[in-house]
DNA sequence: TAGTGGTCTAGACCACTAT
DNA sequence: TAGTGGTCTAGACCACTAA
């Protein structure tokens, strides 16, 4: 075997090694100045290689007590969360919506206590169904903090999505994320085209801008809808 | 403003910025080497939180063009995938299982395809139910390639799970994974306890070691199940 | 307290690509 | 072709922690 070259090549070499068992799980693996010795290169750059398999969940790393291949690794998925439109587009879809509400309202307490508001305030109310070829493919229901909105929601609805126009115009710097399964309600079943009970694949955001609370959406997505990564 | 020290506060300082629109959806933002001028620091450490947030999806880089804000950010969330022990523990809560078939046979088409063998080929079926507290959690579905397993299973099934057994006996290199919803079908709802026709989130994963298939799984979570991380 | 990883520096060269 | 990010180096100091 010829020397890696580079980090990615050493992280390569790393993986082979932890393959072929010379690393076996819960072994201990050679320093980085070891490995930098042996690969020939700066230890920065071992660094780098190991990094990314510990980012990765393939090893664990502590100073002083040194790398070792993970026992039971909590391997790491990376999802990308796209904006609706690239995300049907990306499938060679036709991309279109409806909105079918924009009002400005008191939320449920659950709502407003997710986002850490009083129970009076009123906020933004927008849902929109997205169709991809035509047929309903999501159906969100939006709570948007006025408060992050310093010129109101653009006139013309009709041009971009809500979807868009919020992240280009409202950053965010903190969210969570939320997967699960739930049969359809009577709502979702009506937009969806489905019948009621259908399991759904649904998706529940919450996003901060420093401390303001911006918005929390549940995403219904229609049936046969499958969120897909590599690992 | 004191200089931010260090590229975790480097990264924090953009975010800033990026939040109080100094620096707009779709503007360029300054060079490596303007920052790290500006900041004190060498070009590096800037490349550092750089290269996070691009990875995160916040920035967009590329050479001679330059950084800019993302536009439509996909936003890229990281998932945690534990063995199942862990996740029932992780909870609180008192994990056990039951193994309830273990036997070589002749897998459907479906399976048999994706992973890439013969139609006629024989493998392992492992089908293993999960419980949380005692309350069943997770019904797990598993086609096992018998060429990854040179001794064959292990004698003793109930001292570990199948599933901890693999991750430290067959290390894979590669793998997909894929979250959708789906009705229970008649033996998701017997063994989980539900009626037929709830709700159940299913992960379906795929892994390779190499250029063999080592296992296709179908897990069936019980109703109320989240997967949950941040952005 | 000593060993190991985490980070930073100042500089260098390279790879890619807008112009 | 020139500008920008991507990576590497050799060395240094620091932070954490197992022994």
């Amino acid at each position: 075997m010829s020397a890696p070259q580079g980090w990615e090549e050493i992280r390569a070499e790393v993986l082979r090694r932890i393959d072929r068992r010379d690393w076996a799980p819960g072994a201990i693996i050679p320093t980085e100045a070891e490995l930098a010795a042996e690969f020939g290169c700066a230890r920065a750059t071992v660094n780098r290689a190991l990094r990314e398999l510990a980012a990765q969940g393939v090893l664990e790393r502590r100073r002083k007590a040194g790398t070792r291949v993970a026992t039971l690794p909590v391997r790491k998925a990376t999802l990308d969360i796209p904006v609706t439109r690239l995300e049907v587009e990306g499938r060679g879809q036709h991309y279109d919506f409806r909105l079918l509400e924009a009002s400005e309202t008191v939320p449920p307490v659950p709502v407003s206590s997710r986002l850490g508001l009083a129970p009076d305030a009123t906020l933004w109310h927008l849902r929109t169904l997205h169709f991809a070829d035509g047929q309903p493919f999501l159906y969100e229901d939006r709570w948007l903090n006025p408060a992050v909105l310093p010129d109101g929601l653009p006139e013309d609805m009709a041009e971009v999505s809500i979807n868009e126009w919020l992240v280009k115009t409202v950053a965010y710097t903190y969210g969570d994320i939320a997967f699960s399964a739930a049969n359809a309600r009577a709502d979702d079943a009506a937009h969806l085209g489905v019948e009621p009970g259908a399991a759904l694949f649904i998706t529940e955001r919450t996003t901060w801008a420093g401390e303001a609370p911006v918005t929390a959406v549940r995403l219904a997505y229609a049936p046969g809808y499958r969120l897909h990564t590599v690992l």
